[in-house]
DNA sequence: TAGATTGTTAATCGATTAACAATC
DNA sequence: TAGATTGTTAATCGATTAACAATC
């Protein structure tokens, strides 16, 4: 998929990715949809909604608005969803756990394909879906043995790990982390990091609960 | 605490979350920490840190820079976390027993008082730190008999009921909620919602990384 | 006092929105 | 053709940054 240009911003995205969420749920019901209303659902303007879509193309029709299915089917296009993308696991904590045992938390595109850890009483250990745990440095010897891209990995490992064991895996070839810590990872600007952090958005929550502007 | 000014944007918050995990790393080494090298291990620039923290008031020297102990405190006062708030977990699944279970994982300032679901198998039992699984619709009563405020919601429970369970939760007196479900909640404007969405952070990172810019 | 770094103003940059010609 | 809604331009708004007076 090629782009008009090439600035686009991270907002950008993750609109997008809302959009797709929001699609689905409305396709139950409608099979068209136009920029008005889907802005309503997103709380923004119809214009924020038709700028967005047209950085990736003109996929609506004028006069009458979105085909819901063409363009949810674009959208997992661009985000790259539409096919499987390989991912691992490193760190099979609590963290790691909940996401290899838990189908459904990845969504469309992604598949599990090794799960990592260091700890000598978990390697060897089969978890769900037939998938063994290994040990963390033999990250390189399975990427290369996979029938498959694998480029991604989903970095669960304690906090004070975090930096050592993503450094491993940059350098055992792998080109995007999802960090689910709470440490800023400092890689090389070639590799490709996006960040969960519980507790840092528990902490806006409370900010925001503290400090709701009386209107 | 009172601010300057409460025209306060999402992202200076977000940075605030940050300030705050890198202040705890950096203080291991050091006492004090200026607003450049402070912007190096945040990719920003000093103007930023010291507009952020000026937001809030005047809380470094001139001439020397920031005192990390004394900024810690007042970001988590700023924050709210440098008191115990309390929290509810909705929903006890693989997401909610995964808090439940991972003390680390709220980080400070936050203490688990109640988990509910509404699954009549799992209501009873007694789980990780000696917290029994209730029944969701007793979440008024709960409130009403804990001796202390109880605001806010972890919501875990699946996509397809997070609308409901949210409203009910609002109707009990919840004032805000971190929604963990894909679910775009709607909910009036004096409930305060943040939203983590794993999936949709993980499409994130895939279209970065099919799209890396070539530099 | 001289050197350093803050807090803040003003300039710049980027993102959102209003408005409308294009067109289904 | 008339009505509706897109895609896009230009105007507005807000966030970032450069620059510097204030001051430790």
């Amino acid at each position: 998929m090629k782009f008009k240009k090439l600035e686009i911003s991270e907002k950008v995205i993750q609109r997008l990715t809302e959009y797709l969420s929001i699609l689905k749920d409305v396709q139950k019901y409608e099979n068209e949809i136009n920029s008005i209303e889907l802005s309503k659902i997103m709380n923004t303007t119809s214009a924020q909604v038709r700028k967005d879509l047209s950085t990736f193309g003109d996929f609506g029709v004028r006069g009458k608005g979105y085909d819901i299915s063409k363009l949810i089917e674009i959208i997992e296009d661009i985000l790259g969803i539409n096919k499987v993308n390989n991912v691992i696991i490193v760190g099979h904590g609590k963290m790691g756990e909940m996401i290899s045992s838990n189908r459904n938390v990845l969504g469309k595109g992604f598949q599990i394909v090794g799960i990592f850890d260091k700890d000598k009483n978990k390697i060897g250990k089969v978890v769900s879906d037939n998938l063994e745990i290994r040990d963390v440095n033999g990250v390189k010897e399975f990427r290369e043995n996979f029938c498959g891209e694998v480029d991604t990995a989903i970095l669960a490992v304690v906090k004070e790990q975090a930096q050592f064991a993503a450094e491993q895996l940059v350098k055992n070839g792998i080109k995007a982390i999802l960090n689910m810590t709470t440490y800023k990872l400092e890689l090389g600007s070639d590799i490709t990091v996006v960040n969960i952090d519980i507790s840092a958005k528990l902490q806006e929550l409370n900010f925001w609960r503290l400090n709701k502007e009386e209107k």
